[in-house]
RNA sequence: GCCCUGGUAGUAUAGUCAGGCCCAGUAUGUCCGGCUGUCACCCGGACGAUCCCGGGUUCGAAUCCCGGCCAGGGCGCCA
């Protein structure tokens, strides 16, 4: 293919009057017997292309939906086309053929199923919605690094592939590893640690696995996480970069994904910060309350993280202070002997009794679903191992993670975004799977 | 893994409850023709469906029954 100067089709709006050259794909043509318009669209936009029957070469020309186009001319103002700019082209390159009829409509007259999309989802990222979509989960993805790359945290990358399995909770897909057997990792967990007790604040954008055979709407088996770990800090130091991190995505892609967002029919409010810091307890009188049968000691359903978003009454908020039983063996269990301890359980509960059941773990619910949870781990190996026998689990099992506490660790603390769960939220989307390129759930394997 | 609902042209659907009137209707699409600068252009014509797969009931099945596969939703599970 010859090579050309390209303009996008955004700049060509400020150019009129110059011979540029457009490139791009048809996304309809309206023929009529003395003039013809073919809709081009590149990345940046869409444009009407004007040809007149005294060009006969361009407008004879057989064109479908989606055929690649270079077009040569000038954008001029028009105030008969709706955009207010159009382009006169002297010459029409076809570069190549899209074969018709299309599998997908990505047009959205008559929306396609999302299955139907997802077997097609080359073409589907063509739709304005699924296309809106992922650029918004761009600009989330971008903001959450630049943030954090901005504020003294490190990026790295941890492994996907593992080798042991002895992670207590949910199943892992094994892998034929040479003579070994291996996995696909669930979490980055012990890796964020690692690095943290290094390079104190690091990040990781990283996919795991869950083997889960779970069957609904907000689940995948692959999803990518946005995870911090950061050094001499507890559950509220990070819950504070936390909600600074969500707030910073939140602008951002309302800023930079505003027409988008438009598009999908949202309309981004920015929580305000500090988020009201809610108690498990007090989570759970609430729910009685409104008449909810829950029990002290039970974990939120989905319908209940609804309501009780509504009975908070704020759009962002924290869930902390989870009892023992209900979170991970590495969260840091409150210390009633400890003075900072007491006088934070005497303060909030009236009692120093309660923190022998509870945890320093949190979660953040937006928009009534959970995006993200965390905790201050524990970095204390004797206190691990017996949180680990607590739990019920074999210590021996987990030498590998203790032994990582041995040589000096500092108190620490992190999080974990869900990236298509977020994504979910601010795009208004109800099935996770359209805020996922490749989504594997159970069944799906391809694309 | 359980429950509910569904699977019909490229796409999206009607028809299924009450089997024959359906060699399957409509919209959109594709192709062809026509046409006031259209903008979901419009108008006309044509094309396009093993009615998910397998088995059964029946004179007769898209329609009823059984099994399977797949999809959407609800639940469960969930470091």
């Amino acid at each position: 293919m010859e090579m050309f100067e390209r303009t996008y089709i955004e700049e060509a709006r400020h150019r009129v009057g110059e011979r540029i050259t457009l490139a791009g794909w048809v996304s309809r043509t309206r023929d009529l017997k003395k003039i013809r318009f073919i809709v081009l669209r590149d990345r940046t936009g869409e444009i009407q292309v004007v040809v007149k029957p005294d060009t006969p070469e361009m407008f004879n020309l057989s064109l479908g939906r989606e055929d690649v186009l270079s077009v040569t001319g000038k954008a001029v103002e028009s105030d008969v086309a709706k955009a207010g700019v159009e382009f006169l082209p002297d010459g029409i390159e076809v570069i190549n053929r899209s074969q018709q009829p299309l599998p997908v409509d990505i047009l959205e007259n008559k929306k396609s199923d999302l299955d139907t999309r997802l077997n097609w989802r080359f073409l589907d990222f063509r739709s304005p919605t699924t296309n809106a979509i992922f650029r918004v989960q761009n600009a989330l993805v971008t903001a959450f690094r630049d943030y954090l790359s901005g504020n003294g945290y490190m990026e790295f990358q941890p492994p996907c592939i593992i080798g042991s399995a002895s992670e207590g909770g949910a199943d892992l897909f094994a892998i034929p590893y040479f003579e070994k057997m291996a996995y696909l990792a669930q979490s980055p967990q012990l890796y964020k640690q690692m690095c943290a007790m290094s390079f104190e604040k690091v990040f990781t954008i990283t996919p795991i696995w869950r083997a889960e055979k779970f069957n609904t709407p907000t689940h995948l088996n692959e999803i990518r996480q946005m995870d911090i770990e950061q050094t001499f800090a507890d559950d509220e130091t990070v819950m504070d970069v936390l909600e600074k991190t969500l707030v910073h995505m939140l602008e951002e892609a309302k800023e930079k994904t505003a027409d988008q967002l438009e598009l999908l029919g949202r309309e981004l409010t920015i929580p305000k910060t500090p988020f009201r810091r809610v108690t498990y307890t007090n989570a759970i009188e609430m729910l009685q309350g409104a008449g909810e049968p829950i029990l002290w000691g039970d974990d939120f359903t989905k319908t209940q993280e609804a309501l009780l978003t509504e009975l908070v009454g704020d759009e962002a908020f924290f869930l902390k202070d989870w009892p023992g039983e209900q979170k991970t063996f590495y969260a840091m269990p409150y210390d009633k002997e400890d003075e900072r301890d007491a006088r934070y359980l005497e303060e909030t509960y009236g009692s120093t009794e309660i923190g022998d059941r509870l945890v320093r773990a949190f979660d953040c619910l937006y928009g009534g679903i959970e995006i993200s949870s965390g905790t201050m781990r524990i970095h204390l190996p004797e206190l691990l191992k017996e949180r680990i026998r607590y739990k019920g689990l074999n210590p021996d099992n987990f030498e590998y993670y203790v032994g990582a506490f041995r040589y000096g660790a500092p108190p620490h603390a992190g999080w974990s975004i869900g990236l298509e769960r977020i994504t979910m939220t601010v795009t208004g989307q109800s099935n996770i799977r359209e805020c996922c390129m490749f989504p594997r759930d159970r069944d799906r394997l391809v694309p």
